[in-house]
DNA sequence: CTGAAAGCGCTTACAG
DNA sequence: CTGAAAGCGCTTACAG
């Protein structure tokens, strides 16, 4: 049977109150008392009911926390970034996975429904947004991680998408690629658009104005890079360079030149977005726009975190530095 | 203010016990009854507070889970399959994750000690195999993945690494490779031991028994594979093959036999372990010995949902099946 | 400094 | 079919 309070108090021939006096160390407790107790509490290896304590206190010391997928490596290291910083607070991480969709969607709405958590750390999924900011707006506290571009309703921690685009530009023209193809991802997501931005400045602002067909939409999978430069090749299109909007095509792309026969980065120069683990294992290795992907994790937890004890939440967004990380599939 | 079972009672008119059996469908109400409360339930948009059920029935619905990191990919495809498998039986994920060694561990220990979950899965982290099978011992219902030879203690569920290892030496052997190094896992690992046993195994068999030198202890991390190549280069050993005990480690072999200006498969062949994504991003693509990952975590998860719901856990081992994977890093 | 009692929001015998 | 009451294991005014 389950130690609880009161065998604590009968053994140490208080009552309850006191053990919870000196369980959350009240002060105001008799010294030889209290020791008494403590002693009791060790030798009973008694431990506190999270449940108990949670539904008298009205709170669970856990936080929501909704992903995707984990089949993305940024994904896995943005929660490792939050695990961290909760374990340092002694919250826990009840994490929901999205990968059946709207189904999985209903199951985390239940969850915080039924007041699981105190608060939600989100990865917007497909078709989240509107629940998320309902959520938000009925007065959970909710951290956005990468806003989608799906606007600012939310506090939100991101990256210098637009910035980082720009230093991808910068660097190939100082390379002497004039004639770059940008492989996106989809392009309704916030940070496509801003990387897609930052990029199209720089090049317009040397006087070479992206046309439409060096634009490619892609899916950010591997799979879709390697596509990508066929449909390239076979347009007949002249390309000596390529950024992709993340590693994982950008991977891609890499084969899909070495397919083609073309070498990397003498004809083809190439940059990827995240600096994930796979930009060291390409050959060459990727040069990449760098995100500071679990600081981004450690930092949306600490603005929940900081909520839960008052706080108000920052309307605006919590912006980290992107860095340029040069290497192989750029310079030789 | 948080609506709650009273509410409703007092808006449809009937007691708290009413709404309950309404609530779990406990039959025995009237039909026109239970119509008027669902009615309200619906209309207040009532959700049981899933504190209090719990403290009721003394159940959490949740299972914790423990892991070492997951900055391995293999661990967030585990985590990934039991997430899967959790969403579908509407039971929540409380992750730790075990970045900070010790104080990690003993923070997953106090959320278990104050009964946060149900049951428990691990990815046992090091010198974390004493706690959690004391807490299998107090009658917790614990589920192991990957035991890493710490011996059969716990319900597990693992892969045939032993015939991975032998298939992986099947497969050089008749690609007649006779000088094969193997590159393992820290050695205290069961999953290494299995694998190198059954990889030693076959080679004995066909009369190459493997020699002291032959064999590598290496870290499971690329830039060890690299080392280990390099080493093994300067040692002046003849080698025409590198069986890694995971992908990662033989995506750094790959990068180390590059550096020493040898061709793979020609010169060097090159199998990995697991069949993570890194595999079909290295240059050539790696031949692997493919685990089922998310299905061994599926499994574990239903494993101890059986148990939660009465069923015994099974005393040996669930094993699942390893196969291997053929790419261009041993067969052009 | 200490304790009896009420309350957190549910469920479940028990009685009718 | 329905409800009053006790209980799950804590915390916290309130009174002494």
């Amino acid at each position: 049977m389950r130690v609880t309070i009161g065998d604590v108090a009968v053994l140490a021939g208080v009552s309850k109150t006191t053990v919870s006096r000196v369980l959350n160390d009240r002060g105001e407790v008799d010294g030889e008392t209290a020791r008494r107790v403590q002693e009791v509490i060790d030798r009973l290896g008694y431990v506190p009911s999270a449940r108990a304590v949670g539904l008298a206190l009205g709170r669970t010391s856990t936080v929501g926390m909704l992903v995707p997928s984990l089949d993305w490596p940024w994904m896995s290291e943005i929660v490792q970034g939050v695990a961290d910083t909760l374990e340092v607070q002694k919250y826990g991480l009840l994490l929901y996975t999205c990968t059946r969709g709207q189904v999985s969607l209903d199951q985390f709405a239940a969850s915080v429904a039924a007041h699981s958590c105190d608060g939600v750390l989100v990865v917007v999924p497909e078709n989240g947004l509107g629940y998320v900011t309902d959520l938000y707006e009925r007065g959970l506290p909710v951290v956005m991680i990468d806003d989608r571009g799906f606007g600012p309703a939310l506090p939100t921690v991101a990256c210098t998408n637009l910035a980082g685009g720009a230093s991808a530009a910068r660097h190939l023209l100082e390379l002497g690629r004039r004639s770059p193809i940008v492989l996106t991802g989809r392009l309704e997501y916030g940070c496509v658009q801003e990387r897609l931005a930052g990029f199209a400045q720089v090049y317009r602002s040397a006087g070479r104005p992206l046309a439409d067909e060096q634009i490619i939409e892609g899916d950010f999978t591997a799979a879709g890079g390697r596509a990508a430069v066929e449909m390239a090749g076979r347009s007949g299109r002249q390309f000596d360079a390529v950024f992709a909007m993340n590693d994982l095509s950008a991977a891609g792309v890499l084969a899909g030149i070495r397919e083609s026969g073309r070498m990397v980065p003498d004809d083809v120069a190439v940059i990827g977005f995240d600096d994930v683990e796979v930009a060291v294992h390409t050959d060459p290795r990727l040069t990449t726009v760098h995100q500071p992907i679990r600081e981004m994790g450690a930092t949306a937890a600490s603005m929940l975190l900081a909520a839960l004890a008052g706080a108000p939440l920052p309307v605006e967004p919590t912006v980290l530095e992107t860095t340029l990380v040069v290497r192989g599939s750029t310079v030789p």
